[in-house]
DNA sequence: TATTGTTATACTCTATAACTATA
DNA sequence: TATAGTTATAGAGTATAACAATA
C-alpha cells in the first residue's frame, strides 16, 4: 500500500493529528485576538503586536539588521524597513550604519523603547494572569505542557 | 491581609499563572504566524485570515448580520462592513435585506464561498497535520489538552 | 554579480467621525 | 431618539517590482 505521507494516509494517529490541527485553527486565532486586545489596551494604542515583537527581537538581539528583523517576523524587507522607520520616528529604536558593512544598519533599543517594551510586557502579562486567575493548577499545567510542545513545533 | 487580586498578589500559584501568561505571549504569535502562512499558501492568496474567519462564522451562522460578524471578529462595524463588501465582490458571500428589519442585512455563503472555505480549511489543516507528523501521541495529547483549556478561557 | 536596504505602489485591516435609513 | 449600516478619511501591515548603495 502506497503511503507517501503517513500523517495523511489513514494510518493510526492521523485522526488525532487532524483533530489537533483543527483545534489549532480554531483556538489560536481567538487567543491571539485576546492577546492583541490586552496589548493594545496597555500600550495606550502606541504599539501594535508586530511592533512589539520587533522591539522584543531587537531587545534580545542588539545590533540586529533590518533583514534579521524581517526574517524573524516572517515579513519582507520593505515591511520591516517601514516598521523600523515608524519605531525610530517614535523614538523606540535607534539605527546606526554598520562599520563592517555599510549596507547594513545595526538596530538598538533606545532607553525609552526599553522602558516601553517592559511596561507593555508586564501589563499584558498581568492581564493574562488575571484572565487565568480562576483556573485550577491542573488546567495551568495543561496549558503549559501544550504550549511547550507547540513551541518546539513552531519556534524552531 | 489585603489581597485584592489573588492572581497578582504573590499567593501560591501566581508564579505558575504568570509563567503561563508569558508562554502565551511567546508561543501564540509564532503559531499564529505559521497558521497565517499555511493559510495564505493554500488559499492562493485569495483570502486573509480575517476573511477566512468571517466566512467560517457566516457558514456556522447563516443569516447573520454585519453587526454579528463585527462582534465575533472583535472589530468595528465599518471594518466588518468593508470586509463583507470585499467578500461579496469576490463572490464568496451574499447579502439580502432582512424582511423583518430592513436596516439589517442577512449574510449567507454562496456555493463558491462554501467550496472555497472548505478547500482552505482542509488544506490548512493538512499542512498543520504534516507539521505535527513527527510528534508522539503523548505530545499530541498535551497540545489537545492545553488548547482545550485555552478554548474555555478565551472562546466564551 | 550578489546582497542589503529603500522607494514606489497597491491592497487589506483597522479605527473614528459623520452620515443615511429604518425602527 | 436609538439602532444598523455605510461613507469618508487616515494610518499600519502586507506584498511585489524597481532601484540604490555596497560588497
Amino acid at each position: 500500500m502506497d503511503a507517501p505521507d503517513a500523517a495523511l494516509a489513514g494510518g493510526s494517529g492521523s485522526a488525532v493529528r487532524r483533530a489537533c490541527a483543527e483545534q489549532v485553527m480554531d483556538v489560536v486565532p481567538a487567543v491571539m485576538d485576546a492577546l492583541r486586545g490586552a496589548m493594545r489596551q496597555h500600550v495606550g494604542d502606541q504599539l501594535s503586536v508586530p511592533q512589539f515583537r520587533c522591539l522584543a527581537f531587537v531587545g534580545r538581539n542588539p545590533g540586529a539588521s533590518v533583514g534579521a528583523v524581517a526574517s524573524f517576523l516572517g515579513v519582507t524587507m520593505p515591511t520591516a524597513s517601514a516598521m523600523i522607520d515608524r519605531l525610530a520616528r517614535g523614538g523606540a529604536l535607534q539605527t546606526e550604519p554598520d562599520p563592517q558593512d555599510r549596507r547594513r544598519h545595526r538596530l538598538q533599543l533606545t532607553a525609552a523603547g526599553r522602558t516601553q517594551l517592559q511596561a507593555i510586557r508586564r501589563n499584558t502579562r498581568d492581564d493574562l494572569t488575571r484572565t487565568l486567575a480562576q483556573r485550577s493548577a491542573d488546567d495551568l499545567q495543561k496549558i503549559e505542557q501544550g504550549l511547550a510542545v507547540l513551541r518546539q513545533v513552531f519556534c524552531s
